[in-house]
DNA sequence: TGCGGCTATTG
DNA sequence: CACAATAGCCGCAG
């Protein structure tokens, strides 16, 4: 292993140009640290192997002389990388953009370059333990070249087969060809899509602060956050008959109002509606916004729904949730993905995207720090009136709340006008949003044909694309075996699905790009996003930055709009205030 | 043991 | 419970 230097001068020696793409394959030992690395250009490729720490350092290199777009296959390699404590700027990520072009959530090597080669995925080969089937398999060449007689990747390589070198570096060639197919792909969808390739970068770098998001973690009080949780379900129990005996204490005060002698189980949704059935409530199921109505029927209704409340602090984010979920260091940590398999919006485990605001105020920035919180006002509708490029609604977007003109021109007032458009855009079907269709229709009408047409994609299944290009497919309407009824309101759930999609798609894009421009901008001031949440960025700043970081990200969100939609009429707001933990007021 | 249904939490 | 997600427990099929 030559020294970073050295290797660098490798690499500029194969012809690797300044801000050119530079494929990456890293292998990395149980314990985390890097092992050897295959690079490969469209000038030639190269192979290291050594020390941690030098190929760190070389990778390192690579990125300040050349700052090239990093060809990765994952996600994975990205979380290596941020690992070993290297944050690269930018890359290209197989996946996501394999995601954004044939749609759907998988994407594994073997998937990824099946598509690009119009190979069926159900012919993608897998390894299977050998048994008898196994050996009678015919022996299909040389095991050390990765590409199968019939175009797809051997099993025995995407399996984890790539990583050792020799094979690494033609893991990193392959991933350069992968990349260069990805693209042309890209280029021919720029016609009718010409966001797409701006979107697949965006798309890309999203997967590096997705791999940041995970290794970094939410700053949590841990102290605060346990004494948020005893409030609901008393101190931490140490044994386990000590949590029964907690557990049985909270059902005796539900059950204590249920007639004597019955013996129901409150976890068990058919039971507990066989128990208000017995103290005279009858309900077509128990959901908490159902009893609500019954509140005043039965001292039990009351005495059940803070019995639900417990239940899901104790079951879901109670004790067992910090033990597993918050780090020592106090930061809490889940896995992040840059695009669900629907419309393309992140999502995070852990319970980072649907923390109840009761714990919230746990979240506190760390000593020195503050927090910077931004969230888009509006998103939605704005999003509707950019891609649809209805002039009228967006001319609504001049305003702070564009519901406010909106308002006016429908001739309704502020929570009618709101309640309609968001139900066009959800597909609502009965209530005030659809007496008031046919006046949106002639105020709207190219955001309403827009959503129109998306409905009826979805109807059909016909596949559509969103603003930035991500492929929205539908699964296959299969009409055997159900009834008409069944089968217009599948119909009609896809249309539903298709018309959001295409907004919230397409929103998600746009929150990205903002996402990924305030990483670049903001690490300058030691500004890193700790939560991204759909429409929403929390950010830890050193405190001597808080308001300089806030500036930031509204100029950031000005740049991402004009990168995003160039010369789009559309205004997209932020709210954005600076605090020492989440959930304290804004301004 | 795996999976669909029910429920709750969030944007 | 309009659209989306993660997550836990119950009940039932295999």
């Amino acid at each position: 292993m030559p020294d970073p230097a050295e290797a660098l001068a490798t690499l500029v020696g194969l012809g690797a140009d300044q801000s050119g793409a530079v494929a990456l394959a890293v292998s990395t030992t149980s314990e985390g640290t890097i092992a050897a690395v295959g690079l490969a250009t469209s000038a030639g490729s190269v192979t290291w192997a050594g020390a941690h720490r030098e190929l760190v350092d070389a990778i390192g290199a690579v990125e300040d002389a050349l700052h090239p777009r990093w060809v990765l296959w994952s996600q994975d390699t990205a979380r290596a990388l941020v690992d070993a404590d290297v944050r690269v700027a930018r890359c290209w990520d197989l996946a996501a953009v394999h995601r954004l072009l044939f749609g759907g959530w998988r994407a594994e090597p073997g998937r990824v370059w099946a598509a690009l080669h119009d190979l069926p995925s159900s012919s993608i080969p897998e390894t299977r333990p050998v048994d008898l089937f196994t050996a009678l398999e015919p022996d299909d060449g040389d095991l050390d070249e990765p590409l199968r007689t019939d175009g797809h990747l051997r099993p025995e390589w995407t399996d984890g087969g790539w990583a050792t070198p020799p094979r690494i570096v033609r893991w990193a060639e392959l991933a350069l060809t992968a990349s260069i197919q990805q693209e042309a792909r890209i280029s021919g969808l720029l016609a009718e899509r010409p966001a797409a390739l701006r979107t697949a970068r965006a798309e890309s770098t999203a997967e590096l602060l997705c791999a940041e998001l995970a290794a970094d973690g939410l700053p949590l009080n841990r102290a605060m956050a346990e004494a948020i949780v005893a409030g609901f379900v008393g101190p931490r129990p140490r044994t386990e008959a000590e949590a029964a005996e907690q557990r049985a204490s909270r059902d005796d005060e539900v059950l204590r109002h249920a007639p004597p002698g019955g013996n129901f189980d409150l976890r068990s949704p058919g039971q507990v509606k066989s128990l208000l059935r017995f103290v005279g409530i009858e309900v077509p199921d128990t959901r908490a916004w159902r009893l609500e109505e019954h509140r005043a029927d039965h001292p039990l209704v009351e005495a059940l729904l803070v019995w639900r409340k417990a239940e899901r602090v104790s079951t879901t984010y109670g004790y067992s949730w910090l033990d597993q979920q918050v780090d020592a260091d106090g930061r809490l940590r889940g896995e992040w993905s840059g695009a669900d398999g629907a419309a393309g919006r992140m999502t995070a485990s852990a319970g980072l995207h649907n923390l109840p605001a009761d714990l919230r105020p746990a979240v506190v920035a760390e000593p020195g720090h503050v927090f910077v919180r931004a969230d888009l006002g509006q998103i939605e509708p704005r999003v509707l009136a950019a891609v649809s490029g209805d002039a009228a609604l967006a001319r609504a977007t001049a305003d702070d709340d564009m519901y406010a003109p909106v308002a006016r021109q429908l001739s309704v007032d502020r929570p009618t006008a709101k309640v309609a458009v968001l139900g066009t855009m959800y597909g609502q079907t009965t209530g005030l949003g659809a007496h008031l269709l046919p006046r949106l229709r002639s105020t709207y009408p190219v955001a309403m044909d827009f959503l129109d047409d998306a409905d009826r994609a979805g109807q059909v299944g016909r596949e559509l694309r969103t603003y930035g290009g991500r492929l929205v497919r539908f699964g296959s309407a299969s009409t055997d075996g159900v009834s008409d009824r069944e089968a217009r309101s599948s119909a009609a759930a896809r249309g539903r699905y298709g018309r959001n999609a295409m907004i919230q798609g397409a929103a998600a894009e746009l929150f990205k790009v903002w996402a990924v421009t305030v990483r670049a901008r903001g690490s300058a001031m030691g500004a890193r996003i700790v939560l991204c949440l759909h429409d929403e960025l929390v950010i830890q700043a050193p405190m001597a930055h808080g308001d300089a970081v806030a500036d930031l990200v509204e100029q950031c969100l000005q740049e991402a709009v004009r990168r995003w939609a160039p010369g789009t009429p559309v205004r997209f707001v932020a709210d954005i205030s600076v605090l020492a933990r989440w959930s304290d007021a804004k301004d």
